[in-house]
DNA sequence: TGACAAAGTTCAAGACCTGAACTATGTGTA
DNA sequence: TACACATAGTTCAGGTCTTGAACTTTGTCA
């Protein structure tokens, strides 16, 4: 990024976005907490929710505060039809559209299934495209003007413009999601004819996201497991807002020499040892052809894994340990504080850590690099949705009034 | 990082070390240059400048400019008085100590052999606090201020407060450097009474630093290999100091499935088959015991291994490929823009390059992340020096009238 | 009913930047 | 030698923002 001097205006805009997102983040907040929390003065506060309430974001709210002595505060909320943010979600099974407030609220839902249709983005984007316009429409009954679209996918992404890298699961190759989602709905058309810019994100890097801010740690290393293994790493940034995220494809990391051949072309990727399939199947469980059955087949993985049912443990034993040992190669290139599991594998999380913590080099007895915990999640399904609304409130408190 | 909120100040601040910047960088420019160069209008440009001359940081040059129509250009220049960086760096055999300019510009080095000795780091950092203690005398005598003082090891640091994590070279434990620096030297000593914020990086994390600024690419991988082999990782930031490095351990990734045991407990690490001792030992080169003796034994393996004599050459080509590998998972996990190769390794990097496009996973023929070149270090064995001193000077330039 | 406490507002003062007018200092041409 | 011209650098009025103190508002409590 290029130099940038700095003016008093854009003084202005920094402080909009602090004392918005106080306003977004702590519930019922008055202007007297809002200046205590940021450092302002009161009187900055004052004339800062004056410009969000004008600029329609803000609004002063009757809820009642816990009465005390002296005046009583009056507490802010986002303004009842503030701009919403739109996520556009792609799953191993659904497409689904979510409409939410700023702080998260959700507005409006839509899902619906996309039928795996091997080797055919097209077709997947036309069913995301239906369920976006069909939340797009709810949003414009509700006269809630699109602040911001950001579409997830479950494969990595990439390249400019942004476009959907490869996918295994479905035997994609590079594919413009967003060009073909453009030509099928009117909202994203629309949105971006009026000057909105949609992007393109994974979920794991989102998700990761969600799971940086939850657990609060500066550098965080996420590995996600449902359909497929995906991961991100997340590193703080100096501001608040400045967190950044490395897509990181995990699943692909060749950890069995000699393996099986995996659909990438390398041989003992974590994907061909640990993958979800293949702990299904060496446990003789099969997916249910219905809705959710991968997910059902999962659980039940799961529950057996706890209370110890074979082949279901022992086949888990050994994918732990490999997960532990992609792990460990993968702390030592970025040293992470927290490695968090997401998908199926955050219920098993404490078996990856014990073995995550019996294999870390050392020398005179010392570890290498810190040696970081691995937790599993506590975000669960949603981590990518509220991590992609959260990546969109952080773009949209960068500048307020250009919502 | 907490929420902060700016004010005019702020302001003053950033601007300043934007216009120090620009005096550094750009070589002998007047007012209006950096008025243009950074979009400050020329008013302002002359009320930061003259801030800046009058805390002693900056003065009017005589440089003749090259003469044109209209009255001359004032060339400006880093003031000839201004404070100093100091640098205080430990490689495999010496301890050296360079004191520099803002720019970079060396004003005095200090170098002595430490004599490697094994287990023994307080030795080392009394020979470190004698370089340091004598470059720093040198300062003082023409009276220069000490602004910065970056101690740079070859081994992973971390930890609050900062210490040397382990070494596989020495045999070191997790060692508190800089304490035992701080009670050999009395230049660092002083520097800390006054106020003064010493610091403790790694030569990989610097280096890395330097060949990022040098090939200017956002996300850059880097593989060093000299005593040892490290590595770390530069993700660009939103402004440009915001650079952001993560330490890799790259040496001890392991790499060969039940290979040979590591100093650090596991089997296979990268270093165990691609270590600099290993491949002179391959190859029938052993090092001289005299100074400089690795040094001149690896240059004499790469020039083998350039001409084709055997057995260097397959050595290499088996080290290369080893290296390729653990480039290619690292890959996976952080999707570098660019991998840089430094010591020994930069002028053999076209190999691993060759085999690293070679082992790229596809999908559907496109590869799951984009593939990034591996490049040689345009650097050189100057890149931690450089490297630390850049580091400095963004620390500096964030505030400048604190210098 | 009146003292008190805390919230919120107003406003003068100060810090900065922009942009335009103005001054300084050369080159090129008659 | 003199005068027009071009570019560098300075000055200053105008505008934006924050701070901090004084002031107003709106409750609770004795």
């Amino acid at each position: 990024m290029a130099i940038m001097p700095l003016a008093t205006p854009d003084v202005r805009r920094h402080n909009l976005g602090l004392v918005l997102g106080r306003v977004l983040e702590g519930a019922g907040e008055a202007r007297a907490d809002i200046a205590g929390a940021t450092g302002l003065s009161r009187g900055a506060v004052t004339s800062l929710v004056a410009e969000l309430i004008a600029a329609g974001l803000v609004e002063e709210s009757d809820v009642v505060a816990p009465a005390g002595m002296g005046r009583p505060r009056t507490t802010l909320a986002l303004a009842a039809a503030a701009p919403c943010v739109v996520i556009a979600l792609l799953d191993a099974d659904h497409a689904t559209a979510v409409a939410g407030t700023l702080a998260g609220e959700e507005l409006a839902r839509a899902s619906r299934r996309h039928g795996r249709p091997m080797g055919d983005p097209v077709a997947i984007a036309g069913v995301l495209a239906d369920v976006l316009d069909e939340v797009a429409g709810r949003m414009a009954e509700a006269r809630r003007r699109i602040a911001d679209v950001c579409v997830v996918v479950w494969a990595p992404v990439g390249g400019t413009p942004v476009r959907v890298l490869a996918d295994t699961d479905l035997a994609w190759g590079e594919v413009d999601l967003l060009g073909l989602l453009r030509a099928r709905s009117t909202a994203l058309a629309a949105f971006e004819r009026a000057g909105g810019d949609a992007r393109l994100v994974s979920d794991s890097e989102v998700a990761a996201l969600a799971e940086h801010a939850a657990v609060g740690e500066n550098a965080l290393l996420y590995l996600k497991a449902d359909s497929g293994i995906g991961g991100a790493v997340v590193l703080a940034g100096a501001d608040d807002s400045g967190a950044r995220v490395l897509p990181a494809a995990l699943g692909h990391l060749p950890v069995v020499p000699d393996g099986v051949r995996c659909a990438c072309g390398q041989r003992g990727c974590l994907v061909t040892v640990a993958g979800p399939d293949i702990l299904l199947a060496r446990s003789g469980l099969e997916p249910l052809a219905a809705d959710e059955g991968l997910t059902i087949a999962l659980e039940a993985f799961v529950t057996q894994v706890r209370t110890g049912v074979e082949p279901a443990a022992s086949v888990w034993r050994s994918a732990a340990a490999e997960i532990a040992r992609t792990l460990q190669i993968v702390a030592l290139t970025v040293a992470p504080d927290v490695i968090v599991l997401g998908g199926f594998v955050a219920a098993l999380a404490a078996d990856v850590d014990e073995v995550f913590r019996g294999i870390q080099p050392r020398i005179a007895h010392v570890p290498v690099l810190p040696v970081a915990p691995v937790l599993g999640s506590a975000l669960g399904a949603d981590a990518a949705l509220r991590g992609a609304q959260r990546d969109a409130r952080m773009r949209l408190l960068a500048d307020p009034l250009a919502i």
